[in-house]
Parts: C-alpha cells; sequence; structure tokens
DNA sequence: TGAAACCACTTGCAAGATGCAAGCAAAATA
DNA sequence: TATTTTGCTTGCATCTTGCAAGTGGTTTCA
C-alpha cells in the first residue's frame, strides 16, 4: 500500500510555491470562500444564513467550499442546539486570523470601489 | 447612441452586492490576480517578469489579468526606457493601496501554512 | 403521532474559465 | 541586416461555475 504522505499529496492539488500569498490563493483564491468567512465573521452559522447573503451563492459551490474549509482547518461543525442532531459551522483559530485580510479587503473597497459601504464593522478579535 | 454608463455597465460584469470585500473579489478574487500584484510589489515591470516568477502563470491568463487591472486602474503603462517604444507596467495609487491586502495575507500564510517562507519584506509604504 | 414544512445538501447539465502548447509580429540586439 | 527576445494571440482539451430541480433527513406543530 502506498504510504500516507502520497496519499495526501494525491488528495491535495499540490502548492504551486512555497509563497505565503500563493499557498492562500490556493486555499480561498476564488469568488466565493472569502464571502463565506465574511459572513461566518458576521455571525452566520447555518448552511441557509450563508445562502442567504446577498450575492447568491449556489448551493453546490457553498457545499464544496465548505468542505474545502473543513478540511483545510479554518472552518468546523459544532452541534448547533444541545440536543440537536444539526450542525453549525463556525471558524477555527486558524479561521479567525484571516480577519486582518477581510479587514484590508473592506479597507480597500471602501476606499477605491464608489457605491460600496461596510454592513458591520468587523472586529479585530473574536 | 447610448450614454457612456450603459456601455460601461455592459463591459463590467455587473457588481453582486454592494460589499466592498465582494466587490473587491469581483477585480481580484481568483487564482492569479493578486500574485501578478504580488509581484509588482516586489519590483516586476515586464510581462517576462511575471511570466518567470515560480508559480508559472499561463502567458493568456497573465495578458487577460494585466488588461483587467488596466482597465480598473490598478496598473498602469509607462515607456519601460526613455526613447524605447516598449512599455512597462507598474502600479498606480490605487494599485499600492493593495499592499496591506498582501501583507495580511503573507502573514497569515507565514503563521497558518507550514513551509511558506516570504522571498522580501512587503514594505508599507510605496 | 402524523403530516407538513424546513433544512442541508446532491445531481445533471450548459456555459464559462483555465491550462497548455504552438505560433507570430514587433522591437531590440548583434 | 540577421538573429534573438519580447509580448502577446490562437486553438483546443479539461476543469470549474452557475442554475434549476430533486432528495432525504430533521424539526415543528396540530
Amino acid at each position: 500500500m502506498a504510504p500516507l504522505e502520497s496519499k495526501d499529496r494525491a488528495a491535495m492539488p499540490a502548492r504551486r510555491s512555497p509563497c505565503p500569498v500563493a499557498c492562500s490563493l490556493d486555499l480561498f483564491g476564488d469568488r466565493w470562500t472569502l464571502l463565506v468567512i465574511r459572513d461566518l465573521i458576521l455571525g452566520h452559522t447555518r448552511f441557509k444564513d450563508f445562502v442567504a447573503s446577498p450575492e447568491g451563492i449556489p448551493t453546490n459551490i457553498l457545499s464544496d467550499r465548505l468542505e474545502r474549509l473543513l478540511s483545510s482547518g479554518v472552518v468546523e461543525q459544532v452541534p448547533a442546539t444541545e440536543g440537536s442532531k444539526r450542525l453549525m459551522y463556525r471558524l477555527t483559530e486558524k479561521g479567525a486570523a484571516l480577519r486582518p485580510v477581510l479587514k484590508a479587503m473592506r479597507d480597500w473597497g471602501l476606499a477605491w470601489e464608489a457605491g460600496t459601504c461596510a454592513a458591520r464593522e468587523i472586529k479585530r478579535a473574536s
């Protein structure tokens, strides 16, 4: 049987370079992932909450992104209410550490893209 | 003839929401655009320089991204040397304002993605 | 307890984006 | 002027995205 390391390498699409920016983009360099993170920062916890965001993420994309974020340790699942079988999503410490990225993007958008407005303040600490 | 505003609206794919994060992602929410910005911050100015980066961006993608960044005012073209017909790319003020975004992503990658390393410091001012 | 509503997805498919290799004309260099 | 370099474009196979519809488990409420 193949060593575990090679199995992991087959599952992961392989890094393009050791650059931390390139690595980050391998994980969330697309049109939707950081919007899911934004929603989590804003307090969304359930599948339907993300779907309800104004950008209207397709449900198959949302499923895929949540799964990738789970497997990369950026989000985790916990019971939605005690005794419930339903799960809710929330940021891990690794995910919460993306706040400065979101904040920088928000600030840039507000400063340079006309007609944008922030619904809520992104707080520094979780 | 149609008013200029509607022509612009036809050219742009239309904003998903007024959220500054969503707006930013409409412009650079993909696997390559921010790597081009990173290279510009690191001092790359010519087409071949971007191609030579370790991630190996395909030339058709690079053409497309540079064009989009030009038309959105993030980069501009100036003569490469005086008297030369060749042009070089460089960040505008709007583009240079993306430094904090890149810096936040670099910091996150360094902190949370094993095996990443920064080639150079991203300076605060241009 | 049973029926209805809700929730969190999955599936299928069309359209668009990406990746690769090859080609090409203008500009620079020898 | 001949050669090389540069900055692209083109064609095509593959992967990703977006939309709509469907599905099965969970919760709610009479």
